[in-house]
DNA sequence: ACCTGTCAAGTCTGG
DNA sequence: CCAGACTTGACAGGT
């Protein structure tokens, strides 16, 4: 099995290198000058994409092939206080460089829209913003011109005292997708309401691959193996064209086992990975935790040592099947 | 230069 | 039924 590792969005070894640097609110609001707020606001998302390209190239100075973008790029897109603000033409050529770069090493990448993009919720508005939102990042994208490998993780949502209920409503406002959006979705286990049983249950009902949080499976599940689950998880990729990927991190503490901790258990990591080693030839972890590209390195330091693991560069292994 | 409080979002819980 | 918790990095305002 070879198993290549990724981090999310920020870097704790390169400074000033923000890809989510943003305005609040309040503070456009404050400005007097709205045109003025408007080129500051795309002065910051073009420094973001600069900074999420400085990003990819420390990634490839350390073989990191797996990177996922940060869903604040533009700061206060989609709000309704700057509907009538359409940034992206300008910003075209950032967003174009960013994914050239993406190609040119041969690196995946994709978005995670924040929880509060929600296909399950009942209420219209909610619906309607959440689609613009996945649209939105399927735009980001397309102007970094990467293909449909390149995908949005999002998790089912909210139980609205009615989990089955909820999950049924997801189930059909997936299915209104656009055929753009849908290439581009995966499904994610959550460490409250949807366990990795559940979530499992409606990407094969509507044909999404899944993503599996080993984390938040160990805060929320009914009593089922990961281990079990996963021939069947891993089939949600078979068709696609880059494999399974995982969600990895480690709770903080016995007090607050939701928590990530800055870095991630090997051990604990490495017997997952050596359960379903003998059934997958390739896969994916994300690295969820807070020391982020910190904590991979360390951890590729300490499977360095493990037997039976072969480093194949600095953030990929290969484990004896 | 550093510290503390606030900000955004939607759902869910506690009172 | 409403206020606060949850989560996260960064802003904003104070010293």
């Amino acid at each position: 099995m070879l198993v290549r590792f990724g981090y999310v969005a920020m870097s704790l070894l390169v400074d000033n290198a923000s890809p989510a640097k943003t305005m609040t609110l309040t503070g456009f609001r404050k400005l007097p000058d709205r045109d003025a707020a408007l080129r500051r606001l795309a002065r910051i998302a073009g420094e973001n994409l600069a900074n999420t390209l400085r990003l990819l190239r420390h990634n490839k100075a350390h073989d990191i092939h797996l990177y996922r973008f940060s869903s604040k790029l533009v700061p206060l897109i989609g709000h309704g206080d700057v509907a009538d603000w359409d940034p992206l033409p300008q910003l075209a050529p950032a967003f174009a460089a960013i994914g050239a770069y993406v190609r040119e090493h041969g690196m995946r990448t994709g978005f995670h829209p924040d929880h509060f993009t929600l296909l399950s919720t009942p209420r219209e508005d909610v619906l309607a913003s959440s689609i613009a939102d996945l649209r939105r990042h399927v735009r980001y994208l397309e102007l970094m011109g990467l293909d449909d490998t390149a995908k949005s993780n999002i998790h089912i949502g909210g139980a609205y005292g009615d989990k089955a209920a909820a999950a049924a409503r997801f189930c059909g406002n997936y299915a209104r997708l656009d055929d753009g959006v849908k290439r581009r979705l995966t499904l994610e286990n959550d460490d409250k309401t949807f366990t990795a049983a559940e979530t499992l249950a409606v990407c094969e009902q509507v044909g999404a691959p899944m993503v599996l949080d080993i984390h938040h499976h160990m805060v929320n599940h009914d009593g089922e193996d990961a281990v079990r689950l996963w021939p069947r998880i891993a089939r949600t990729w078979s068709g696609q064209r880059v494999p399974p990927k995982i969600h990895a991190s480690s709770p903080r503490s016995e007090r607050e086992p939701r928590a990530h901790a800055d870095y991630v258990d090997a051990a604990e990591l490495l017997r997952f990975l050596r359960a379903i080693a003998p059934e997958t030839e390739r896969l994916d972890v994300m690295l969820e935790a807070k020391a982020k590209d910190a904590a991979l390195l360390r951890l590729m330091e300490e499977l360095r040592g493990e037997p039976g693991i072969v480093p194949v560069d600095g953030a990929t292994i290969a484990t004896f099947r």
